[in-house]
DNA sequence: GTCTATACACCGATAGAC
DNA sequence: GTCTATCGGTGTATAGAC
């Protein structure tokens, strides 16, 4: 559990504690501004109009924006990884796991942080390793899925993988759009093969 | 072919002629912009700056920013889809249509447009329209290749149509980052269903 | 048409009082 | 710990000279 080392070299401040109730709030502010509002209303002011501080004292918990950021993705790509590991954990994983990807709220909370970690070096760090070690979970359950079921779908589960999370993707970006063509298809399709992979009485 | 209302209300200054020299300079900087720094870079001194202007010029073509953005959308989707058209019309148009729709540096910037036009209210306008259009155009192509290929795949022409979309999304997406787990069987995967929708050597 | 110059808002980050 | 005050920079958009 070594976290990398902190994310920006000098740390010449007087700093405060992280996990304090401001360093918490601060994070939620910043998930809400993203979620609301897109990366580029992510400022030290709206965090701290949003919860009711100064703007100093932005920089008083984190060294840069930068810093806020990357904690701000680290705890949310830590919870993710918990519903996936509880959904994972359950009897019907697959069901379960495509419920919690096609989340729509959290799909645009994700899209924001990648669209920011093309310009925010160490927060790619962090993005890489939360999009592989959500692939490999998903890739292992799929694996196992299709081991107890053979014949019902007639691609890899990796390839499989990567077309759920497309899926989730589109039908999520465009929903916030307003677009809906084919999206009942779209779901009644992964419903056909989640019937396949993992029966709702289960064959075993 | 009637253009929309114009994008923003009142129109009382002087400016210079769509479709001039200046003007189309100004969307080619507004796209390689988009294309290399993203969004929150757009700037009309950024774009001034691209194509050897001043500052002062952008407002001189272009009301708002909001208005030289949408009109680098129409642009960029209006040949985006003669692309489409023209893979349409050739005699291997599902493998043309992918080869297009996977190209990674369109879609960077298509991701740009829409993270946009989730704050540019006509822009999201302009994205919907098109979106809905590229989908009509796959969903044609795909039913026709299904009904001559009876059996090749199992799930509806639109559910597939959203499965590839969504596939070149995350390929690109992905590669940007540097992650490429399961790319290979991703695309071999497509390649295979290629096969049997489009074969090399037609069977009619 | 294209420029200089500018108004005004907001940004990140810091100094230093309390 | 939290604040006021401030620096230097950048953003949109406009006024008005040439």
């Amino acid at each position: 559990m070594a976290m990398p080392p902190s994310t920006t070299g000098p740390a010449p401040r007087r700093m405060g504690q992280p996990g304090s109730a401001n360093w918490l709030a601060m994070l939620d502010g910043a998930e809400e501004v993203l979620r609301e509002e897109g990366y580029a209303a992510l400022t030290s002011r709206r965090v701290a109009e949003r919860i009711g501080v100064k703007q100093r004292l932005v920089y008083y918990y984190f060294q840069t924006m930068d810093d806020l950021i990357v904690e701000a993705f680290r705890r949310h790509a830590k919870r993710e990884m918990a519903r996936l590991e509880e959904a994972a954990a359950s009897n019907q994983p697959l069901r379960r796991i495509w419920s919690v990807r096609s989340h729509p709220s959290d799909a645009r909370l994700i899209s924001e942080f990648v669209a920011l970690s093309n310009r925010v070096e160490p927060l790619k760090y962090e993005v890489v390793g939360f999009i592989a070690e959500a692939r490999a979970l998903q890739v292992g359950l799929l694996s196992a899925a299709m081991a107890r079921h053979p014949g019902a779908v007639a691609i890899p589960a990796v390839a499989l993988a990567i077309l759920a999370n497309g899926a989730a993707l589109t039908l999520n970006g465009e929903a916030a759009l307003g677009v809906a063509i084919g999206h009942d298809e779209m779901h009644a399709a992964i419903g056909a093969i989640l019937d396949r992979l993992e029966p709702e009485r289960p064959s075993d």
